[in-house]
DNA sequence: TCCTGTGAAACGGTTCACAGCC
DNA sequence: GGCTGTGAACCGTTTCACAGGA
């Protein structure tokens, strides 16, 4: 692979999208798609998957598209996919009890290794196959069972905390829950999950619209 | 207000973040707050504050900075926050459980006042003063209850349906937790919540990281 | 001919720098 | 002097348009 310069963000997550739109093609037993297929099924334009495409290679063919295949297992290989991913959830509550059941996560290559949590009452029950643990052991846990990646689902006022120490265990990977912004070093990578921003910019959207009339 | 022209997402995301500041500022009994100091609270740079706040008006004093409690008001009208949002959450699985919970949607507005989903075990079931609808009369509820805002936590198979009748019925806002592109009327507003999606953006970016070494 | 890959142009958002007001 | 508000410069992303290979 050559060295990739810096990849936008937007791009990342379009990829996804493509991904997406690929493996349907794929269960519809499709063998080839246009930069045009992809787009619309991604919610893009053609140049847009092009360029998307071309900071990492060249992978179609002049005249006939892409290979539904080989461009699907290219994809994986950037997203990093062709690995299982070992996923410490911190925080038992609703929300980390919802992730820990969600089906695409481990369909998609993220193990839930470890869960902890900080209530009494919760330490020590066992989710199927997992024992909650106290958070106490968060650095035990990351480095026994060489966790890769953090969710916090914990209170605002736990995170930075939490996330200070995960980083200092050695996770280069924080999925965020909590309405906080964290300060991490920057070879440490934090993706956001806010879930009231996003329905503030909903009912932004809504108030603007209405008062245009 | 002045007719507003198309004000960037990236800026509404920021201003809910200074919100946040805001009130913990407030709740400090702060008074005044510069352009600087609420760009550190908010994770981003004084120009930029200055910037954002522009498209709305002039809430700052030169020389003196911004006053706390007027510009958290201005910041609640603009956001929408100053009335009650009726969320309707369609899907009582995991997420929607958690969702439904969630005790910083009511604290900021959004009140979940029905609940709906397909499964003829979950129908009929009280969430707190919530009894849980078939999901069949979506169209009903919405009309009936006056819901602004429609909340999908379902299977991506359902959602595009699921979404449609909830536009015809005349919601105007969605927000999607199914890993789907909906296909809406431009005067709808959709914001997604992709779970896998976050986290594809983590590991692309940790895979990134190692492989330049 | 068809569709990809890619420089170049256009666009939009961020940063800069300073005028203007307290 | 201090800090806001804002046009102008800058920069990164998206779109365009076409060269080039199947």
């Amino acid at each position: 692979m050559p060295v990739t310069r810096h990849i936008p963000e937007s791009t990342i997550r379009r990829i996804s999208h493509y991904l997406r739109a690929l493996e349907i093609l794929e269960s519809q037993e499709a063998t080839t798609v246009s930069s045009e297929e992809l787009a619309q099924r991604g919610g893009t334009t053609a140049a847009q998957v092009r360029k998307d495409l071309s900071h990492f290679g060249s992978f179609g063919k002049r005249g006939l598209g892409y290979s539904v295949a080989e461009l699907a297992d290219r994809l994986r290989d950037i997203l990093g996919l062709k690995c299982r991913w070992r996923v410490v959830l911190v925080g038992a509550g609703r929300i980390g009890s919802a992730l820990f059941e969600y089906p695409y996560f481990v369909q998609r290559g993220y193990d839930c290794v470890a869960v902890l949590d900080s209530d009494p009452e919760k330490i020590g029950m066992s989710w199927g196959p997992v024992r909650i643990r106290p958070v106490e052991e968060l650095e035990l846990v990351i480095s026994s069972l060489k966790g890769d990646i953090v969710i916090l689902a914990v209170p605002p006022e736990a995170a930075q905390d939490l996330a200070d120490r995960a980083v200092e265990a050695g996770v280069r990977a924080i999925l965020n829950f909590a309405p906080v912004q964290l300060r991490v070093p920057a070879e440490v990578h934090v993706t956001y999950v806010n879930l009231v921003l996003e329905l503030e910019a909903l009912s932004f959207a809504i108030t603007q619209a209405g008062s245009r009339t």
